[in-house]
DNA sequence: ACCTCCGTTGACAGCGCTGTCAAATGCGGA
DNA sequence: TCCGCATTTGACAGCGCTGTCAACGGAGGT
């Protein structure tokens, strides 16, 4: 059988209680008491079982972060996995490791009848010290609703309405998307052609509106013939471009709203026999691992995904909990490479 | 205060013992009983806690997966998600989820001194019913020898050695790279150049194992001069692109042993002027996403991981529990695209 | 009518920890 | 020397379940 504490208390000839203390760097313990715990769990190989510490204790020492599931099976369907979340994930396990907390991941069916049982359920069996809620379903008011109700403590990455409810790490979508479209207006594009994402995700808007304030900024206007809303897909990037490039008074230049998109964007112009970026310049978002390797390589943002989920993650941590409506802001950097690097 | 089997009980006028049966889908229960029962949980909202029950039953309701922390960091480094991962934790959600279980997923240092115990450490504190290990480190003995000595069932993904350790899940590489091999022989290439992986990975081997038999079961030889070792990325990937290219008697395909790679190779050619598919067809192998978003697309092998990832979580959930030694093998696709679509 | 056996239910003892609170110990000051 | 107080340690009661084993009751056999 594996020790128990029972077995280092009778081995360093103290009680349970100090073995505990000692492990779990309670006040009050004398050096020697220390010493001679500490010898005994070594010559044990001791290990605190954490469902015993779970149950006995307030802590679970878990960390849910909460994925959609119905877009995971549309991954899994076409045999892709989910770069964002892998990232995201990251971030959390190095924060979840460093305080001897374990990350769960756990597939929530965002739009199910269900929804809300199924959360009560896993929060109440699981009892996760805090919860991440990842993308795009940051704003689910009635998971928000399940979390506050079971006072479960929760982040949300990339959150952009209900601002009080919880905690929040977010990036600023639309400061980037100014940022990216000044790079066009720099290179000397003045008729910049646009894809959306769908509108009901928080950052689309962000970043079309950031697009328009730039635009406005340097008394340009939005044509409203070269904007195109896609829905974050290759395919309806490469129907967007082909739109586009179809337009009688050409864009010079393409701002898709992620990179799926500008890589299908990308193909239409190959398609059409238009080159990028000697014809057209073309830059995406989120720095994909394909951003980099197209043809050719793509200007984009890259959103420090993994650092705002380690953010996240010790936003709820007990040793360092945040506290309901605190947010924190993370920085971007716009890679600059060769599909925008063609001027007027 | 959230409702607990003694509410549960008291509610339904039965001992916890019965509560306990009902839930568990115990033998021998009338069906008054589980009405009864069923309407008290339903009525209190009542679910049991995974850690009162992993405490005092035998098992945790946990499967943990092991991933390779320094392969990680260096993802986060890149700002670059784990394709390979994230379509293996799909597949291994959805049946922990099926199965009432939980995925964990764990940060293992391979290279460790430590390696042993906090591994130690790990499978005591969370008593996993079940482990899965991720390649490339699914061969390693020291894990392996912690795992056995902790009773802890483990499937190992791809495994290549001591195949009677443990459960395994795999692909046939060596089939996958003949197949492959073969569909350049069959569009009449007979000069077929070849960029392996590290010769450190089981992978790498079978694959270039396939493809040296493959061309022997066509009378061709795998000249010496055209098989270069790379180390699975893009730029190694481009690097032996560029020294095929430039190899006198140039080769009419190029086979490189993964997508990355191929993308290097793809990269090299436009570089150099040579036409893909045209003057030259290249191919790689996983189906990573920009293989299908490259120019041109990338015929490609496809590994079923997320079904993989599956079947090994089945492997490891007590109620369908496999036995050490036992071994389930998944079949592949050759996707065919543009890249090799030209003939000779 | 009596006994056996099986299906059904319950009493109760843990599982291995933490939290509470009391007891023991040590120290300085009166 | 004795008291008060702070520091250090321990006894013990749970935490909320499952496993074991015994008790109960009705069906079937003789």
């Amino acid at each position: 059988m594996t020790a128990t504490i029972y077995d280092v208390a009778a081995l360093a000839g103290v009680s349970i209680k100090s073995v505990s203390r000692v492990l779990n760097r309670g006040p009050n313990v004398s050096p020697s008491l220390e010493a001679r715990v500490q010898a005994a769990v070594e010559s044990l190989d001791y290990r605190p079982r954490l469902s015993a510490r779970a149950l006995a204790g307030a802590s679970s020492y878990l960390i849910a972060a909460f994925v959609d599931a119905e877009l995971t099976l549309g991954h899994w369907r076409s045999g892709r996995g989910n770069d964002y979340l892998s990232r995201l994930e990251y971030g959390s396990l190095v924060e979840c490791r460093k305080a001897g907390h374990h990350l769960l991941v756990e597939l929530v069916d965002y739009g199910s009848a269900e929804l809300e049982g199924s959360l009560l359920s896993l929060l109440r069996s699981l009892r996760p010290d805090g919860v991440l809620l990842t993308p795009p379903n940051s704003d689910d008011p009635k998971v928000m609703d399940v979390l506050e109700r079971t006072g479960t403590p929760f982040v949300r990455l990339g959150a952009e309405t209900d601002l009080q409810r919880g905690m929040r790490v977010f990036m600023d979508d639309r400061q980037a998307a100014i940022d990216m479209t000044r790079h066009l207006i720099d290179r000397g594009h003045r008729r910049i052609g646009f894809v959306s994402g769908p509108a009901s995700y928080a950052a689309s808007r962000a970043r079309r509106e950031g697009f328009q304030s730039a635009l406005a900024d340097h008394g340009l206007v939005a044509d409203p013939s070269i904007i195109v809303e896609g829905d974050f897909t290759f395919e309806s990037g490469r129907r967007a471009g082909e739109a586009l490039l179809a337009v009688s008074d050409r864009p010079t230049a393409i701002f898709a709203s992620n990179d799926d998109m500008a890589l299908g964007v990308l193909n239409a112009a190959v398609a059409t026999g238009v080159r990028a970026p000697e014809d057209i310049a073309v830059c995406g978002f989120d720095d994909t691992p394909s951003a980099m390797l197209s043809t050719p390589p793509l200007t984009t943002i890259r959103q420090p995904v993994a650092e705002m989920a380690a953010a996240a993650t010790r936003l709820l941590l007990p040793q360092s909990r945040g506290v309901a409506g605190q947010a924190e802001q993370v920085g971007y950097t716009l890679i600059e490479r060769i599909s925008t690097s063609a001027g007027i």
